[in-house]
DNA sequence: GTCTATAATTTGATAGAC
DNA sequence: GTCTATCAAATTATAGAC
């Protein structure tokens, strides 16, 4: 198959990225353990930034996908997928959010990479606006946009956190008082 | 001054780490902006990774001394202190806690580098530890170190957020509830 | 303390054959 | 699609003169 080669590229690209940032992978280091040459890794993506671009395009895209529609099911579960979604992201291969990762180093990013780890905060916060706006004990829109930005800042930082400290457990402990 | 060019190069670095992480900055691009040369940096710090513990050391005692004792005064106040140390870093340059950056790559670091981002964890949430226990409302000791966690990552977390979404105020959105 | 010079490696990217 | 060959630039680091 074609675009084979260009998944085994993408997924590298995108283990390098949750590991070290933008800056942590190169053609050649993906070329050797695809099993080609940097040369036929151009083939496939033409620069460094488009291939960051995809990537964290299908990240966004995989990610949405598993929260779902907003619109459906109840408030204890959606909320309890977008906490779960991001815990097994750290327990399955230990790795933090891809556009976490990147979004830490916006400044130093091609605008168009930057922009992606944008999309990905921009929907996130859309999707958990939409499900604060129909809980239950839903409240203004403003208040809903700040639980929505506040429970994504605990999520990235409760990665970061248990990260740095070597223990995942520590996500949980960040959590725990998050319906899931 | 001896130690002027030395801590002339230490500023840059932080900002530089502050901004892209661990790989963004180079003796070169340092070496250049204080007007000295490459070899010259290495005669102040031997290699990359020796000035990077320095910068994250300097970061983490100077950020510790501005919280101070966590045994002296209210807790509100204490805890408004650390809340606002890291929104001033935000404020003033725009950028990152330098550990939460070096954090997010701890992966792909080098041992003593990745350390020090532990130590800077460790040692704020030691403190945030001990406020909460010394307050009138403390709990068990484990419920204290898991406010500790879940506190350090909101801050970390929103900081991320802040900057990914290019909008500070976002930051104090994400902090509101926290007393200040 | 700072310089010149240089080594050894890695990087992103391109041209052109097959 | 993949290769060889190559380029221009940047990187960390060292040796030795001043």
């Amino acid at each position: 198959m074609a675009s084979d080669k260009a998944r085994q590229i993408e997924d590298i690209a995108e283990a390098r990225i949750r590991e070290g940032g933008y800056k942590a992978f190169s053609f050649r280091e993906i070329a050797d353990e695809v099993g080609i040459k940097s040369s036929s890794v151009h083939y496939h993506f033409p620069t460094k930034t488009a291939l960051a671009v995809r990537v964290a395009r299908r990240y966004t895209d995989r990610f949405m996908e598993r929260l779902g529609d907003p619109w459906q099911g109840e408030t204890v579960d959606l909320l309890g997928r977008l906490v779960s979604s991001f815990r097994d992201a750290l327990a399955e291969d230990g790795k933090m959010c891809l556009c976490g990762a990147l979004g830490v180093e916006s400044a130093d990013l091609p605008a168009e990479v930057a922009g992606e780890a944008r999309r990905f905060f921009e929907q996130t916060v859309n999707w958990l606006e939409t499900v604060y706006g129909r809980a239950a004990n839903a409240t203004s829109q403003e208040e809903n946009r700040a639980k929505a930005i506040r429970l994504l800042a605990l999520l990235e930082g409760a990665l970061l956190v248990a990260l740095t400290l070597q223990d995942d457990s520590l996500y949980d402990l960040a959590t725990a008082k998050i319906p899931r």
